[in-house]
DNA sequence: CCCGATCAGGACCAATCGGTCCGGAACCAA
DNA sequence: TTGGTTCCGGACCGATTGGTCCTGATCGGG
C-alpha cells in the first residue's frame, strides 16, 4: 500500500492523557497536545479526527488502564483487608508526593464535561462501575479469607467508591493529608473483623 | 455626591454564582454573566474589576451562604443523628431532583482552578474546613444527647467531609442514586448507637 | 521504480474570548 | 440648575482558539 503509521498509538494516547488529566479538556490546547505527543497537527487530526475524538480515545485508555491496575492491586497481598489497606494508603501517599496532585481523571472530567457531554458521562460511569466491581471482588475475597467483617458487600463497595472519589477531589484541592488519613482509618476500622 | 448604585450587590453575586456553579469558571463567558445578572459589561467591570474578581466574590458568597445553611441544618431536629441523617438524605434527594445536578461549587472549582489558583484553593480549603466543623459540632451534640455511637469525632467529621465531597462529584456525574443511598446507609450504620 | 499514504510545518480562517473605551441617558446631592 | 457618578450599549482591540488546507519531504509495498 503506502507509508505506514510511524508512531505508536498507545504512547501517543498516554501522552495526551497526561495533558488532559492535569489540565482538563478545555484548558488543554492543541499546541499542548502537539508538544506532548510529538506529533504534528496534521497527524493528530488524521488519526483522531478532532480534539474531542483524541480526548475520548485518551480517556478510554485511562479507564482501561486503571481497571487493570485496580484489579491487580486489590488482588495481591496476603489478605483482602491488607490489599484494601495498602490501596488506600497508597492513594494518600500519592497526594503527599506532591508531583502528581492531579486527582483522578474521571472525577475531573465528571465535573468539567459530565453535565454536558454524554460520551464522557458514559465513560465516567463505567470507570466508577469498574471501581465498585474491584472493591466488590476484594470484599468477596475478604469474606472467604476471613480478613473482613461480614456485611453488605455491595453497599460497602459503593461506599468505598464514593470515598475514593471524594479523596481524589480533595487531593486535587491539596487538602491537608491528615484529613485523608483520618478518613482511611475510619474506613479500615469499619472493615476490620471484630477483635 | 452623585448617582448611587442601583443594583443589589448580593443579588448580582447570587446570579453570577449560579452561572459559575453550573458551568464552571472558564465555560462562563462575560456574556453569560451579563445576561444572568442583568448588568452591562461596564457595570460589572466597574464593580468587580475583572471576571476573576467577580468570580472570587461570587465564590466567597457561596462559601458563606453554605456555612450558614449547613450549621442550621445540622443544628435542628430532635437529635444529632436525625439531623445528620436528614442532611445526607436531602443531599441524595437533590441528586434525584434532576434540575440541579451541579454538585458542589467548591468541589467543582477545586478540580478546575484549584491546582492553578491560590485564591481559589484557599476558598475551597476554608469551605471544606467549614463542612468539617459543622459535622464536628453535630457529632458533639450527638455525644451529649446519646444519639450517636461514641468514637473519634474529629476523624469522623473528616470522614464525613470526604464522603460529602465524593457524593457531590458523583451527583454531577449523574451516577445512579442507589449508589449514593447505599453509601449514606453505610455511614449512618457506623454512627448509630449500638442496639 | 513509483504510486499512495503519512509525515511536519506553516499559512490561513472564522469565531470567541476578556477587556477597554466612548457617548449619551439617568440620577442625586449640593 | 449644575456637576459628579452610575448606568447602558456598542464599537473596538489583541490574543487565542479549534480546524482546514496546502506544500514538500519521506517512506514502503506492488
Amino acid at each position: 500500500m503506502a507509508r505506514p503509521r510511524s508512531f505508536n498509538c498507545d504512547e501517543v494516547l498516554l501522552a495526551a492523557m497526561k495533558v488532559f488529566w492535569r489540565q482538563g479538556y478545555e484548558a488543554s490546547s492543541m499546541a499542548d497536545l502537539m508538544a506532548a505527543t510529538g506529533l504534528s497537527k496534521s497527524s493528530l487530526y488524521g488519526a483522531f479526527g478532532s480534539k474531542h475524538g483524541l480526548f475520548l480515545a485518551a480517556f478510554e485508555a485511562y479507564r482501561d488502564e486503571r481497571r487493570r491496575v485496580l484489579h491487580d492491586l486489590l488482588a495481591q497481598g496476603p489478605t483482602a483487608f491488607e490489599a484494601i489497606a495498602a490501596f488506600f494508603h497508597k492513594t494518600v501517599a500519592h497526594a503527599l508526593q506532591g508531583d502528581r496532585p492531579f486527582g483522578c481523571m474521571s472525577c475531573n472530567e465528571a465535573v468539567e464535561l459530565g453535565p454536558h457531554d454524554a460520551d464522557v458521562q458514559r465513560l465516567v460511569e463505567s470507570d466508577f462501575q469498574n471501581i465498585e466491581e474491584a472493591f466488590a471482588a476484594a470484599l468477596a475475597r475478604g469474606r472467604a479469607d476471613g480478613s473482613i467483617r461480614p456485611g453488605d458487600d455491595r453497599a460497602r463497595a459503593r461506599f468505598m467508591t464514593v470515598l475514593v472519589v471524594g479523596m481524589h477531589t480533595m487531593i486535587r484541592a491539596r487538602v491537608a493529608s491528615v484529613v485523608l488519613e483520618d478518613a482511611v482509618r475510619m474506613l479500615l476500622d469499619s472493615l476490620a473483623p471484630p477483635s
